[in-house]
RNA sequence: CGGGGCGUAGCGCAGUCCGGUUCAGCGCGCUUGGUUCGGGACCAAGAGGUCCCCGGUUCAAAUCCGGGCGCCCCGACCA
């Protein structure tokens, strides 16, 4: 392995890989598009997946697990969803040494499936709503792959519920947009953008998608979250109905919405650095790495009992932390590694630190260094992290703000996206002016965001228009 | 599916043009021992190979020829 990770500003993209490897998060599969998400990668995610989960359940949602083969027919029920997942999906046709009689897809998502089940399940306006939510992996036969941002299997979660009518499933697709913004900006430190799909860009079979929307460290934009209202499309395809308090029979209403796997890409470029990783605090496996320095035995003993009395007050604190004692590194070693692993402090502990009962503590987003003595420094650590959440979150959100801009007429709207910036525009276009301006320019309108009142002239059409969109070059 | 790059020790590579005593090599990592330890330590001794695969040419192939496979990067689709 070598020493150094490609700068960002030379090559941004293998700057990612060299990350992504270097900190072992994850590793390629055998299997072209796939990873293996390595333990250091898979204990971001535990994390994501425990504040999410816990979010979910606090809004009533309960889990379940559906099966990962999804018959043929099943895929083929609800028109546009077929048309826009069938090319690119897995689809197994031997089992047991023999020809099936019917091909089964492996799950690119699970909308089919479950309302196939909910068919079975839901009766009455008194089953709803159904509120389910599962973990799972999911397989869409990607033509180019990338760690974390497109690999052929992935891991996410897809919540699909079920409501007695459409105010109640519009009211709970933008409860977890809103989950979805909490997680990305008070857990992971990313600022988004939130609002709607435009109709290109949304869900096979969503009347609409909301979205958070994240700039990245080469500010192009990552969808890191999505969250579908789903009519009645497909209580319809699976012929999903319930009498309502009139006895009247109903289709029902639905919504799905997930995160993955992806959300790892998107915390290391909208924070990483060229020294490698910067977590946040709050997802970080360790949010605090102790790296001792000694010389001899006696120098050891001493430290050895500094951190003991340290780490015992971080546990009480349940702060995430590990002792890198081992013999086989230099300190110096060890600073590059864990800065290249991205844990957000960093206590050195050295002779000096030991005589005087204080504790070095560095920052990894600044490298600031600063020393305390202990029982002070046990009191700053965990304010400590939140504000370094804080000002990761705040150097995210500066970031895009000085990459947006707003213009008012084509020529300017393609020197901003040649620049890779986040345009606003009022917008008054349609899809094949929106398919048009990819064309030429290879940006897309991103998200629409909420609460608009305002009235402007279109930049493309010069038509009068009453929204501000925002376009970008996206991974 | 187009364009480009690559395949030699765990990783990164040299060697390939021009076949042969510089052809099984280097750096990192790994093992053992010792000295070190405040920003990627040093010394010594080791282990480690289907040179991507198949076929061909030749006295002789990592090297030349034919075919195949795989991976990465860049474009068209996508969380």
């Amino acid at each position: 392995m070598s020493l150094s990770i490609t700068k960002r500003s030379q090559d941004y993209a293998k700057w990612y890989t060299d990350v992504v490897q270097k900190a072992e998060l994850a590793d390629y599969g055998p299997v072209k598009g796939t990873m293996v998400i390595r333990p250091y990668g898979y204990a971001i995610w535990e994390n994501i997946r425990n504040i999410a989960d816990r979010m979910f359940k606090a809004t009533g949602h309960v889990n379940a697990y559906f099966p990962l083969f999804i018959p043929e027919s099943y895929m083929k029920r609800e028109a546009e969803h077929v048309a826009g997942f069938a090319p690119e999906c897995a689809v197994v046709t031997h089992g047991g040494g023999k020809k099936l009689t019917e091909p089964l897809y492996i799950r690119p998502t699970s909308e089919t499936i479950i309302w196939a089940m909910y068919k079975r399940w839901i009766k009455s306006y008194r089953d709803l709503p159904l509120l389910i939510n599962q973990w799972a992996n999911v397989v869409r036969w990607e033509m180019r792959t990338r760690l974390f941002l497109r690999t052929t299997e992935f891991l996410w979660q897809e919540g699909h519920t079920a409501h007695a009518d459409a105010r109640e499933a519009e009211e709970e697709a933008q409860r977890i947009l809103e989950i979805y913004r909490q997680l990305a900006e008070d857990y992971l430190a990313m600022p988004v953008l939130v609002g709607q799909k435009s109709e290109s860009q949304k869900f096979a079979g969503a009347v609409r998608t909301y979205a958070i929307e994240a700039m990245m460290g080469d500010k192009k934009a990552l969808q890191a979250g999505t969250s579908h209202f789903l009519g009645q499309n497909f209580a319809k395809a699976f012929d999903v109905t319930f009498l309502n308090r009139e006895n009247q029979l109903e289709y029902v209403w639905a919504t799905s919405w997930g995160v993955s796997t992806r959300l790892i890409g998107g915390i290391i470029m909208a924070h990483g650095d060229d020294k490698g990783l910067i977590l946040p605090p709050r997802v970080a496996p360790y949010q605090v790495v102790i790296v001792p320095i000694w010389k001899n035995d006696s120098e050891k003993s001493q430290i050895n009992e500094l951190v003991a009395r340290l780490t015992e007050a971080l546990q009480a604190q349940q702060i995430r932390f590990y002792y890198d004692d081992s013999e086989q590194n230099t300190p110096g070693w060890k600073f590059n590694h864990w800065e290249m692993r991205g844990t957000p402090l960093r206590i050195e502990i050295g002779p000096r630190e030991a005589t005087q009962n204080k504790i070095v503590i560095v920052r990894r987003d600044q490298l600031t260094r600063q020393m305390l003595p202990l029982d002070a420094a046990v009191e700053q650590i965990a304010p400590l992290l939140d504000t370094f959440h804080r000002d990761l979150f705040q150097k995210a959100l500066q970031f895009r703000t000085e990459n947006t801009v707003t213009v008012e007429n084509y020529h300017q709207f393609c020197q901003a996206i040649e620049e890779g910036r986040f345009v606003q525009a009022f917008w008054g276009g349609d899809t094949a002016a929106e398919a048009r301006i990819q064309e030429e320019t290879k940006a897309t309108i991103r998200v629409i965001p909420f609460e608009q009142n305002q009235k402007g002239t279109c930049f493309y059409t010069g038509k009068s228009a009453d929204k501000i969109v925002v376009f970008a070059k996206a991974y």
